[in-house]
DNA sequence: ACGATAGGCAAGTCCACGCTTGCCTATCAA
DNA sequence: TTGATAGGCAAGCGTGGACTTGCCTATCGT
C-alpha cells in the first residue's frame, strides 16, 4: 500500500537507517543500533529501532531475513521507484533551448 | 530543506494536491477546495487545505503566485528528484542474465 | 542444564500534526 | 461606499505516532 511507503519515509530516524542499509546491507537489529549511535548520534533502544524497522518492513523497504537467533535486513529499493514519476508532468512542451 | 519534504508527502490529502496540480496546473485556492470534493470525496475546509498547501510551499513543492486576490498555485516536482537516487544501491553486481 | 545473547509483545507517556472555529484583511463589482 | 469574494492569522481540540519500560520467548556457547 502506497500510504505506507510514504508514511516510513516520513520520520528522519527511519530514512538514516535506509542509508545505513544501503551502505551495508543485511545488518541486524543490534547491528544497526550500534551503527545509529556511534555514526550518527542517535541513542535510541532498542525497541524503538526495531519498530522502525517494522515500519520499513510494512513499507516493503525492508526485508527480514532469519538465520538463527539473528535476523537480518535487507534493503529492497524498489517501492521507491515510482514516488517520483507520479509527480513528473508528461513532458510539457517547454520553449526554453 | 528535506526533512519539509518528506513531510509534505507523508499526508495523503497533499500527495492528492499534488495530484489535482498535476493534471491541471496553477489553481487556486477555492478551485482546489472545489476539486478535492467533488473528485475525490474530500469534504475539507478551505483552512484546512491553504495548511496543506502552506506545507506543500515549504517543502518547495507548490510555488504561489498571486494576481489581484487570487493566490494560484503552480506545481515545482524539481526537489522530489533526489528522494529516489539517495537509495538505490550504485549497481550491485547481479549475475541475472 | 544454565547463562548469555538476539529479538518480540504490550502497555503507557508525550508531543506533533490535521482540522475546526472565529475573526480579520484585501480586492473586485455594483 | 457597500457587499461579496478570496484569502490569512491564531487559538483550541483530538488523534496518531515515536519512544520507553517491563517482561517474555528462542537460540547459541560452555
Amino acid at each position: 500500500m502506497e500510504e505506507d511507503l510514504f508514511k516510513a519515509l516520513a520520520d528522519p530516524t527511519r530514512r538514516v537507517i535506509l542509508d545505513e542499509l544501503t551502505e551495508r546491507n543485511g545488518q541486524s537489529l543490534f547491528e544497526i543500533c550500534a551503527r545509529l549511535a556511534t555514526r550518527h548520534g542517535l541513542a535510541l533502544s532498542r525497541q524503538a529501532v526495531s519498530q522502525h524497522l517494522a515500519v520499513l518492513e510494512t513499507a516493503g523497504l525492508v526485508t527480514p531475513r532469519r538465520e538463527g537467533r539473528y535476523k537480518f535486513h535487507d534493503l529492497d529499493p524498489r517501492p521507491l521507484e515510482h514516488i517520483v514519476t507520479r509527480w513528473l508532468t508528461p513532458a510539457p512542451p517547454e520553449d526554453t533551448p
